[in-house]
DNA sequence: TCTTGACTCTCCCCTTAGAGGAGAGTATAT
DNA sequence: ATATACTCTCCTCTAAGGGGAGAGTCAAGA
């Protein structure tokens, strides 16, 4: 039996994780002084230290490893899970790298034009839900345009084209995005609870198209913004944005089109 | 001037986002009502969240981002700080993707055979310092050396050969590691507070050698302890380690090899 | 003018895997 | 008996916000 000090030397652990482990019940000590709370250690011990570091070394959560050991859960299926968390992050990494790499270049900044349009009335389908985030966009667009074909063999998409997303929630979020996705048609057909039909309102709106990854559509926005301003526009309602070429037909993002609607009034 | 929920959603940014930066002082809302608390923003501030999000896509931390921001420092040195950074998270996630290939393919486990060895007492020159991580023993150990030549050039290391690493902290640490390496040479020399001679007492100690990198070291302690344990030795006395090929003479990892010596008495 | 619903505020707790430290109790060798 | 080394629990801290409670505020319709 050893003492937490000279077991976390042996085990080359620290003594600040072995009290944490045996806090969450991950390594609890083979016994525990009722008295003084010593923790105490077998050798035996030793070996299940160094089994869990394995774990540790894939950058496994504990919570993981816990069931691992515990051997609640089916072991390849972790390690293969906690390999796709990997390959996850290093497409992240290599995203970023990408991005630093602009920054470093100094690319120039896309130029924007902005435009007065206006949309008349008219009659669309639309789904509203959740997205995980912005790049699944098109899943979420699929599958309204699935929904209809189903329920709705005999409507048509009509001219002229009407097609655009806006995310009717409170506030921006990052994951879980509200969005509502609508498609002009040419008449009314049988709605259910996640397809329905509705005039939208005509608006007058600065339309500015961004070319590239949604990242920085950011920068449309702001242009867009800026100009209503300047040409004494006031802003009015749900901005709106038309994905107009992704990653459905374009394998080669700088070829991805958006075109932004902001509603204005004069004023 | 737009409130937070509207500029949010033109901006791209959860409110939480905008209030966090808010306090830290990355991003101050132009006005602030003083008897309200509401926030304003103004259009202008559409763009510098835009910059905000575009040094964020680099993974880069906010902190850094508010230096960047407010040009306290130089940008493409922090950029480039931030590319290295990246890089070394893409070493990481290399390795744990390696370790994890092992544990899928359940590799077998190394066999060791431990041994009892007695080491005499002998005169050793030793220095104590700290390292970053394990990893960099070596530069640690070539600094010894440097310090031995400069300072006792007539010093000579002596045979029976006696070089080896203690870790006399109270336990183990992953980061600022107290070490002692000692290496057995032929008479006494000049000591400074860095490099200091002394005669190490002889002892009784069970042997294991260990192949491969420093990671699962540990499993070479637990077979160690649980042989002594099996044969009637109790341990006595911090564990040497020896490094007998490294990083420092060879290139293959699985040609590494550490012997381990833990003191021990019969009883 | 009143009300109602949408919006915003501050404050508090929560997240990982421990690190660092304070203050008090314990083991062991002298 | 004491000195020193060791251990205990408890507290706060990390990065970048997310979630929610309870209270106050704004704007539009009745």
């Amino acid at each position: 039996m050893f003492r937490i000090g000279e077991f976390s030397k042996l085990a080359k652990i620290s003594i600040k994780a072995l009290r944490y482990y045996d806090r969450i019940g991950l390594l609890k000590p083979a016994w525990k002084d009722a008295s003084t709370s010593y923790r105490y250690y077998t050798e035996e011990q030793l070996t299940l230290v160094a089994l869990i570091c394995a774990y540790k070394e894939t950058g496994m959560s504990v919570e993981s490893i816990m069931h691992l050991i515990k051997e609640e859960e089916n072991t390849q299926a972790l390690l293969e899970k906690q390999r796709s968390i990997l390959l996850n992050k290093q497409n992240e990494i290599q995203k970023m790298l990408s991005e630093l790499d602009i920054l470093i270049k100094k690319c120039p900044e896309q130029k924007y034009t902005a435009r007065i349009v206006t949309v008349e009335k008219r009659l669309v389908y639309y789904c509203r839900g959740y997205i995980a985030s912005v790049e699944s966009i098109h899943n979420f667009i699929k599958s309204c345009a699935a929904e209809l074909a189903r329920t709705n063999p005999d409507v048509r998409l009509s001219e002229p084209d009407y097609c655009c997303v806006i995310y009717p929630d409170d506030s921006y979020r990052e994951s879980d995005i509200f969005i509502e996705y609508a498609q002009s048609v040419d008449r009314y057909g049988i709605e259910n609870d996640f397809l329905k039909f509705k005039e939208i309102e005509p608006i007058t709106a600065v339309s500015v198209t961004h070319y590239g990854g949604y990242a920085n559509l950011r920068n449309a926005y702001a242009y867009a913004v800026k100009w209503a301003q300047e040409n004494g526009y006031t802003l009015k309602g749900e901005p709106r944005e038309r994905y107009i070429d992704g990653a459905w037909n374009q394998s080669d993002v700088s070829l991805w089109r958006t075109e932004l609607q902001l509603p204005i009034q004069k004023g």
